[in-house]
DNA sequence: TTTTGAGTTGTTCGA
DNA sequence: GTCGAACAACTCAAA
């Protein structure tokens, strides 16, 4: 074949990407494009710092693309269109690409797809976005698991792939116009954050740096939020600049290095699978987008105070560690993932609002922002979702942070004035509240 | 079909 | 301060 489009999504990476690696052993030249769609970039969930992060990502992947010969095409409109004129200014036989599992996206790669049959174009996409495939962990009558445990252990007894390897040139045909990288302003958006370092290379030396040392360590101290003691993989994981089949083999090998530490090493693997698991839930259960998983739990009447939805939202709720959790989302655009559980918890048991207003303020603010993981993550600790257990569930913040954050370091960096008259009254009472959640969810069932 | 064991990450109470 | 049991009796997965 002389010319093929590869159409990047959550893929922004040229090293093991599967549907460029498959198009550019098929074809003489590739038309590597990603398309700006109007429509999603103006609604309300999008948030300004992914688009931010998602133009830095786009930046470093035509530099990339330059460096081995070839350039990153730009288009904006409504990828059926963009795509189908790409193929006719290129003379493309063929459009690759990565499969993607939400709902929305699922939509929108059919009515490529069926373009692609009407315009006689050749259409190839890929799993890559999870290390198993949605549909290839079941149970032994062929359903979907719903516990994390069983799901895991029939994961781990698949091959994963190994990464494939990062292509040594590309070859994109001349003449093809591509619109210059769009600003963030022209976008309609304004970032109020620093971004962290977007791109393949930043995510493989922030891999590195992780493998090094924190991973030896990380089931002992991925817990707490004062130490760096995370991977901080998640921004690069959602926008693809690096392959959840990278940090596996790279996972593998830290474990053989520090043997002594191998049990450190598989708490996080067991958080790739967790990955793994969210995705194949939301592909199977994609109701769980708009509500809970148990749907006996949309029953909930949800008191919903809107004034103490603000103040958790600004970090002023009189919990520090809540409050500090809060404030390094909005400063930041990262939560620390025990800080996440606690302000999960608070928001539905404490507070007594709706999962999926925070769910949706979370998407808001978070750069690692992914509907599968988010969702799930705020399924579980509201109790609605795969392995609900809302009566055990109830967070209590003074115990949490006096486990998690003893000395108070994590606070004070984010809540400095706890100490003082000028810090915030708690806005309810824990062990009050923590009795009306129960008969909240009580009442449902 | 029935039974059995287990369920990411907790909290509270009382000894 | 530390430990184990109770929480409430549920649902899932597998034999």
């Amino acid at each position: 074949m002389k010319t093929a489009l590869v159409w990047f999504r959550r893929d922004l990476r040229l090293t093991d990407n599967t549907a460029l690696h498959h198009a550019l052993r098929d074809a003489e030249s590739i038309v590597p494009v990603f398309t700006f769609d109007p429509k999603i970039l103006k609604l309300p969930d999008v948030g300004s710092r992914r688009v931010a992060y998602l133009l830095a990502c786009l930046d470093s992947l035509d530099k990339n693309l330059r460096h081995l010969g070839g350039r990153l095409i730009l288009r904006a409109g409504d990828p059926v269109d963009v795509l189908r004129r790409l193929a006719k200014e290129s003379g493309a036989e063929a459009v690759y690409w990565n499969k993607d599992y939400e709902p929305f996206a699922l939509k929108r790669d059919a009515a490529v797809a069926a373009m692609c049959r009407s315009e006689g174009l050749v259409a190839h996409d890929f799993h890559d976005q999870c290390l198993q495939p949605p549909g290839e962990v079941l149970k032994q009558d062929g359903t979907p698991y719903t516990v994390f445990t069983p799901f895991s252990r029939v994961w781990k007894e698949k091959p994963v792939a190994a990464p494939l390897a990062r292509p040594l040139s590309v070859r994109v045909p001349e003449k093809i116009p591509s619109d210059p990288l769009p600003t963030l302003e022209s976008l309609g958006h304004k970032l109020d954050i620093i971004l962290p370092a977007a791109g393949e290379r930043a995510a493989g030396d922030a891999l590195k740096a992780f493998m090094k040392e924190a991973v030896g360590r990380y089931k002992s101290c991925r817990d707490l939020p004062a130490v760096e003691g995370t991977s901080r993989m998640s921004p690069h994981l959602r926008f693809g600049t690096i392959s959840p089949r990278t940090i596996l083999a790279s996972a593998g090998e830290a474990r053989a290095k520090h043997r002594g530490s191998a049990a450190e090493v598989d708490v996080y693997v067991n958080e790739l699978i967790w990955r793994d698991f969210y995705k194949h839930i939301l592909h199977h259960f994609p109701h769980v987008e708009k509500g809970s998983f148990r749907k006996e739990y949309d029953a909930i009447e949800w008191p919903n105070d809107k004034g103490l939805f603000a103040a958790w939202c600004e970090g002023r709720t009189g919990y520090p560690i809540v409050d500090a959790a809060m404030r390094q989302l909005n400063q930041t655009g990262w939560m620390h993932n025990r800080l996440r559980m606690i302000t999960a918890s608070f928001l539905t048991k404490d507070l007594l609002v709706d999962w999926k207003w925070g769910e949706r303020y979370f998407m808001k603010q978070l750069l690692d922002g992914d509907l599968a993981a988010n969702n799930g993550g705020w399924q579980w600790a509201a109790g609605t979702g795969t392995d609900a257990q809302p009566y055990f569930r109830i967070f209590n913040p003074s115990s949490q942070t006096a486990k998690f954050d003893p000395k108070e370091e994590f606070i004070r960096k984010y809540v400095p004035e706890v100490d003082r008259p000028s810090y915030a009254r708690p806005v309810v009472v824990h062990s009050e509240q923590r009795n009306r959640a129960l008969a909240l969810y009580k009442a449902a069932r």
